[in-house]
DNA sequence: TCTTTAATGAGAATTATTCTCTTTTAAATA
DNA sequence: TATTTAAAAGAGAATAATTCTCATTAAAGA
């Protein structure tokens, strides 16, 4: 995903976020780990530069992130929460056999359904972001 | 959704599952609770007709109903767990405020992906299933 | 540099869910 | 209908993801 560190500094101050080296560490990770990951998953990556972080300062740094919108949850049918450090509009697509979620960017997509839902509308209701969750099987069984 | 005491006898014979007081009563809740309910709301609803059910035969007989397809899983962003009885292909709405989750049935709408898709597909992946996930406000915050 | 206030660390607490083991029961069989 | 048996349910303990509490630390502004 490759963001600097001054891009995460100027991320943290844009949102009046202290700039503390744990808010890094978690946005380093999301970064990095491309791969919508757990907490587990982030704490891992985080431990190995930074051994001594504290689990309950990530799991509070990621409520505060999801708060202030720099990073998404990421729906699941599962028990475990799995976050996304991607920002621009994406759709995801989840592995019918694994926990495997990849990202799925579809611009004429995005017009298509923008344009049919401007037209159509949704008695009632107020649409304020529209994400497909498409299941199926990766042909690549990474 | 009114569905009868015979259509779920029958519903779980199909798939060869023993016809159990249980399993009946947490079809009955969720064919009763549209409000894609938590286990916590599917046991309150059941206990006031079957006040001795066991909480861990209420998850056990979600997973066994879920295994065979005769309910869904809910994706959301929180760690409570929530069900669905419709089987019916259909997409959900998301309150931004609030846990509400409502049914969205479009049929053009799912036309129009069908056809997006077998024309476009993606690579790498064979599409099983594909849910949107609406957020936005109702205008009745019922 | 000093002060203030928010953030972190450590570990306990909570709680949704799972597990284990005994008892019960659905339903196939005689 | 009575018997058999494998599967399901009940009770409560165990687990584990997450939250909470409170003492300590540190970011940032004065
Ligand atoms: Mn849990
Ligand atoms: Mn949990
Ligand atoms: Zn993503
Ligand atoms: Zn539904």
């Amino acid at each position: 995903m490759k963001v600097s560190g001054n891009q995460i500094i100027e991320r943290l101050k844009d949102k009046r976020l202290k700039v503390t080296p744990q808010r890094i560490a978690v946005l380093e990770a999301l970064y990095t780990l491309d791969s919508h990951p757990s907490v587990e998953k982030i704490i891992e990556y985080i431990k190995k530069t930074y051994p001594n972080i504290a689990i309950g300062t990530v799991y509070k740094v990621l409520d505060v992130l999801v708060e202030n919108q720099l990073i998404h949850r990421v729906k699941t049918e599962k028990d475990i929460m799995r976050y996304d450090g991607k920002l621009e509009n994406h759709h995801h697509l989840y592995c019918s056999e694994s926990d495997r979620i990849e990202d799925f960017i579809d611009e004429d997509l995005d017009d298509m359904l923008n344009e049919y839902f401007i037209k159509k509308g949704i008695a009632g209701f107020e649409i304020e972001e529209i994400k497909l969750h498409i299941k199926g099987k990766f042909k690549d069984m990474q």
